[in-house]
DNA sequence: TTAAACTTTCAAATATTTCTGAAAATAAAT
DNA sequence: ATTTATTTTCAGAAATATTTGAAAGTTTAA
């Protein structure tokens, strides 16, 4: 397979992989695209690859900044802004578990904390009470595990995954 | 709170989760709503209760029972059908991650596995085959992971964590 | 200054997803 | 066989999300 082909392959699976975890399909591409990319790109350049307009390419960029995914270089020089991804494939994905369990897990929690300690007697709410009580038990957990990952080096991680998978 | 309230509650977040997960709100709130019904629910009563129309509550229905996440229950001398939610949150857990690990990792696995090994040389080509196959590495350890989890029972994964927070 | 290069904004257009409701299909009872 | 109960389907409507492109804003250079 030619390089250019396989980027575009990436490019479009990144694409569609964002897309079914509720991340818009620009923003992966763009992600994607600056991950395969050695140099950094400009707005310019990401909206020819892609063919993309510039508001579209300029949202994009600003909501990969705000991830954390991407950062903006300034090459002495030039005017133009460009734009690199990180390129540690680990320190990506603490990334996206840092904003995923900012946005998601913590509010659902919050819920949870809300809704426990339901008045008035009977099944419906022993049963009520007895299910908020192990879905926060079960996402409890899951935050102090993902925050373990976001703190985590590589290195951690590795010998982690080695024990589980012993 | 009154227990009204609170699962009224429950199932507007539970929903709102599920489409920043791209799970469709219906769908997430189908499934909160049978999971805090101490008895199964007719189609009839989905929509009464979600106020929704037969054609979304019907469509709903069906996915999460292609997910695993709900059972249809025959009462006898009745002739309509009964929906129940598993009430096991971990094995919930597990299912979630079994269908959304077939659905997208296995995927992604397959495009990072054709684009291994492109032709030609250069900086850019070496990059590139660098990233695909740090990406390969990484997707395939959380690929393994997850089979892992989906196979565990609730004590083994209880047991792991504590080892991972300790 | 003024002009040129570049970035940001946002209202309207487009695309995508979800939902409705009535009709068709199926299954059970009489 | 006919009626009644229930489920499924699906074309069109409605709701959401994304994208465009042109105008406004900003920054740097001359």
């Amino acid at each position: 397979m030619e390089l250019e082909e396989a980027k575009a392959k990436f490019i479009q699976a990144w694409g569609t992989l964002g897309s079914s975890w509720g991340i818009n399909r620009t923003m992966s591409q763009i992600h994607a695209l600056l991950i395969v990319s050695v140099d950094p790109l400009t707005t310019e350049e990401i909206m020819d690859q892609l063919k993309i307009s510039r508001g579209n390419a300029n949202m994009n960029v600003r909501a990969l900044m705000d991830w954390g995914l991407i950062t903006k270089e300034l090459v002495p020089g030039e005017r133009k802004e460009y734009f690199q991804a990180g390129k540690d494939i680990w320190q990506v994905a603490r990334q996206i578990a840092k904003e995923r369990k900012r946005r998601e897990v913590e509010p659902i929690l919050e819920v949870l904390d809300q809704v426990k300690e339901v008045k008035g007697t009977g099944a419906e709410v022993d049963e009520f009470n007895r299910m908020m009580g192990e879905l926060e038990d079960f996402t409890g957990k899951a935050d102090t595990t993902l925050d373990k990952f976001i703190r985590s080096d590589e290195n951690w991680f590795y010998k982690t995954l080695l024990t589980l998978m012993k």
